[in-house]
DNA sequence: CTCCTTTTCGACTATCGGTCGGTTTTAGTA
DNA sequence: TACTAAAACCGACCGATAGTCGAAAAGGAG
């Protein structure tokens, strides 16, 4: 049936928004129905639980923010410039930077603990497979892929999840991956240019 | 007032063991006072809230958990073990881990994190003089310091805490750890024998 | 004893997630 | 068109829970 899905979608999108906006605990499902204007009883008929419509925003919010990944592995860019791009898209989008704002606060560490685990499963597998292109092509060298390509994941996740990170951040976090990878010193260096660090632009200093 | 002290002592470690028992989420304030054979009001006259409760018995927590961190830096063993120790020191010991067991349950996500943070935010200096006094001794050659040990520890913390690393995960852990310090390869392999892979040993296979 | 502070009490409130029995809409079918 | 079953919807109600508050003990200090 259609207008089932169209209702459910249309109540994903408010909880989203109010998720997003509010928290995920600091919001009620009376919030939910009274902005969507249906019952309590609707709002179960399509939901089991709060947590189960949590779930269902979440994977809504990985699938948007992973097709770019995909996107990328199969364009003709040189590999670690398809390398930066994954990494950045698994970042907030500027426009969307009011976005992650939210899911940073301390009421949103559930909602956002379950979005980055869930990106970097989904991102290993399609970074992986550019590393082996990279490989062939005699840019990298190393063994046990998916295990240094997860962990390179890991890092900058939380490092760049971070309110403010230093440049001496990114500093350390090329190093690695040059290292991590095999690659040549200085071949990913291109990075800095692309990563704005909040620290170097704002006026608060101080990790945290 | 002594009198005050010892009974909110008192109620710290009943909350210790009911969040750790049955999650955060799942221990009710009355589940507490309950046990501690208190009322209401009187639960409420030691602490502001269910929430500040558990950012208290985190405090407890990390204090013990970190302790043993400090005591390593002033030992006399040779580097590299106070590094593997100190590592170790913010891993469940063996006795508990059951308790952290219960920790790593999708309904202790927020207290487990709260506790990541905080202890990685106090072992980075203590790890950060140790690497500084290997280099003194010729061990390890890096510069910036703190910046590579609180990414030694993210990724630790990380993969460690899953329910399952491999051993590819372990052994990609020391190469990185050895080439973010530059310290000679090989170095650190000792490490493996410490750690032990729940992949390795248990029947069930397969990451996450 | 009196006065003040600290500690304790428990009934009460507000909110929230979730349930349930029943009603209306929709869509297919005879 | 009339009937029917399923899908969609409703909102009063429930149980649990975090937090409040005014008052009553408990415990000195003078």
């Amino acid at each position: 049936m259609k207008k089932g899905e169209r209702r459910k979608l249309e109540l994903l999108e408010i909880a989203y928004r109010l998720f997003i906006t509010k928290g995920y605990e600091n919001t009620s499902v009376d919030d939910i129905i009274s902005e969507a204007g249906i019952a309590k009883g609707t709002y179960y008929y399509y939901f089991e639980s709060k947590e189960q419509t949590l779930e269902e925003v979440i994977g809504m919010m990985i699938d948007k923010e992973t097709e770019t990944a995909g996107q990328i592995l199969d364009s003709p860019l040189p590999v670690p410039q398809k390398i930066v791009g994954v990494i950045a898209s698994i970042r907030p989008a500027p426009e969307e930077s009011s976005i992650e704002g939210a899911l940073m606060q301390p009421e949103n560490i559930v909602m956002h603990q379950k979005i980055k685990r869930r990106i970097i499963e989904k991102v290993v597998p399609i970074l992986t497979k550019i590393v082996e292109e990279g490989i062939e092509q005699g840019i990298f060298s190393c063994d046990l892929i998916p295990e240094r390509v997860r962990m390179m994941l890991v890092l900058s996740n939380e490092l760049f999840d971070e309110y403010d990170f230093t440049n001496a951040d990114v500093e350390v976090f090329i190093d690695i991956t040059e290292k991590l990878l095999g690659a040549k010193k200085g071949s990913m260096a291109f990075v800095k240019q692309l990563i704005q660090s909040p620290a170097s632009s704002g006026t608060k200093g101080g990790r945290k």
